[in-house]
DNA sequence: CTGTTAGCGCCTTCAG
DNA sequence: CTGAAGGCGCTAACAG
């Protein structure tokens, strides 16, 4: 194999001179420039080898990206693919996707988003460990890393009192995934879900809702929302509205409901992802996220300190079509 | 900054020792070894740095993935999104996404996975130049690297014949970005067009429908797609049907058509996205491609040369409920 | 404009 | 079970 020093001794030059002819062009002659990288493209010559200059230079060019437990779980949920989306503004880096599989400690990257990793999660503290540029996201318990996000017990209130203030009293919630470990069922213990965000928007619809009773699905999909949307109406045959922490939770309500949302049952969703339905829902700006993700990075990696900063951000109510009055006679879901 | 190297001179141990404690921890005595780990905790040493490793073990742990230009296009398209869910299924490694910022030549990887990149595009140049192990993808252009995709000039014929089918004679056709440089309107010249899978179903769908015009948008979402369907209905106010090259220009035709579709209009979407809406559509297995990726990606990085391999997947047409028989006078549309 | 010199931090024979 | 030595391929001073 081809290397710099192998290069630089067949042509008679030093090695510096061929990294130059590669990282400083106007360090040399354009003639002795061009010959080189001809003779580099006759001997099949790639340039230099990445991996010894990021070791030489410290610099690899991607920040790592920390995300669910399994990497397909991401692409599978509208919420982090607009993140993603965001995050991608960072100019100049590659983004490297790092699953549970590999450990955050071999990643080779300068700087590390964590995305909405479990309570605890070792991945998250080996992020710390590691010293690198660090930005949390929808991990909000204080962990003196800067910080974006938004205020997910809040942020599902206002959809809370929208069921109240139509005269719903019996209410079910229906949450995405709470716990790291597969969870499908009746939720007893909330306040044990090591998914932070989901577990906050359940405890902030329950200040407001009283002990309505919740419902999980592990899988965010159309099939498992419409499943949960069964369970929980079955439990509990005479709620009157479903809250729900997903959009795509409350999509699968409505298709299990057919036609019956909202004169015979109210929905409320999370998320904001499609308009297309007229959900009553909370909007998050997703990528908005991403992007001040990217920005709170790219000023830690040029060193411009933004240390313990934290952004909140805005969320906001979207009235939909899926809330209505209570049934004078509510009749019972089945 | 603590290295293998300091930490074994402060305790009197070989570099060789320490570096056994974190990869042959089998080669010294458990207590020698949780002495050493626990000096490395106590002055903050991390464990061996990734980027001297992948130097000296030529391993990386990672794979690349070229994107379409803009890494930001590949979030906002439901089709690459699967993809990615489907490449994500390759155990042990972090995906890569490299940006058209970032040179292919410099990311640090141990094979790649170029995806749906314009015909010339340097990235792909520069990925096969760089040696390493390579998939393809939705670049049927044979370049005598593995490959995996679907036959889009083919695929989407079903399409254009249900069209024709039901009667329909004059069919204008709605394209996502068919050339990498943006490019919205009338697209007069199909065939210099460098996106080739776009191009692909252009040219697949004429094949059966004669000459039939083409707009296209750049961008894929559903403001862009409303707004190509109104120029497209706009010019050529005398079509009954519309064939649209994805899924999300096939929603915007019917966004921007209200409920005139498919009484008034017919309406024909490509990839099988959503099925909610009963587009007649065509199903590509995005994810299924991804997943086939990893597989024949994975081959080559084991060594179990799977080269020149070409995997060709199947599409399905499906019927759906946005063809309807030709209007007898039609009523051209506006 | 060109060359010399020092490592970046690690892993892996190979010998004890 | 432990140690010594070589080198992965490169770049950044610094000196001519």
């Amino acid at each position: 194999m081809p290397s710099l020093a192998s290069l630089a001794a067949e042509l008679g030059v030093s090695r510096t001179t061929v990294s130059n002819a590669y990282n400083h062009p106007e360090q040399l002659s354009r003639e002795l420039r061009e010959k080189i990288l001809a003779a580099a493209e006759a001997r099949g010559y790639q340039g230099p080898d990445p991996m010894a200059r990021s070791l030489r230079t410290q610099r690899t060019g991607a920040i790592g990206v920390v995300l669910t437990e399994e990497l397909r779980f991401a692409f599978e949920d509208r919420a982090s693919v607009d993140f993603l989306a965001g995050l991608a503004d960072i100019r100049d880096y590659s983004l490297t996707l790092i699953p549970a599989g590999a450990s955050v400690h071999d990643a080779i990257v300068d700087g590390i988003v964590v995305y909405s990793v479990p309570e605890g999660d070792p991945q998250l503290a080996g992020a710390i460990e590691r010293g690198l540029p660090l930005v949390l996201c929808d991990q909000p318990k204080d962990t003196g890393v800067p910080f974006v996000g938004i205020d997910d017990y809040a942020a599902i209130q206002p959809a809370a009192r929208a069921l109240l203030e139509a005269g719903h009293r019996r209410v079910g919630i229906l949450a995405k995934r709470m716990f790291s470990t597969p969870t499908n069922g009746l939720v007893e213990d909330v306040a044990s879900a090591d998914l932070v965000a989901q577990r906050a928007r359940v405890e902030g619809a329950r200040a407001l809702l009283g002990d309505a009773p919740v419902v999980t699905r592990h899988l965010n999909d159309p099939d498992s929302a419409a499943d949960g949307a069964r369970e929980l109406l079955t439990r509990f045959p005479d709620l009157t509205a479903v809250l729900c922490t997903t959009d795509s939770m409350a999509l699968g309500v409505m298709e299990y409901c057919g036609g019956r949302v909202p004169h015979e049952l109210s929905v409320t969703g999370f998320d904001g992802i499609d308009t297309r339905y007229g959900l009553t829902t909370v909007r998050q700006p997703n990528r908005l996220k991403g992007e001040t993700a990217a920005v709170l990075l790219r000023s830690l990696l040029d060193g411009r300190a933004s240390e313990r900063e934290r952004v909140l951000l805005e969320t906001t109510f979207v009235p939909g079509a899926t809330v209505a009055r209570v049934p004078r006679a509510s009749s019972p879901a089945r």
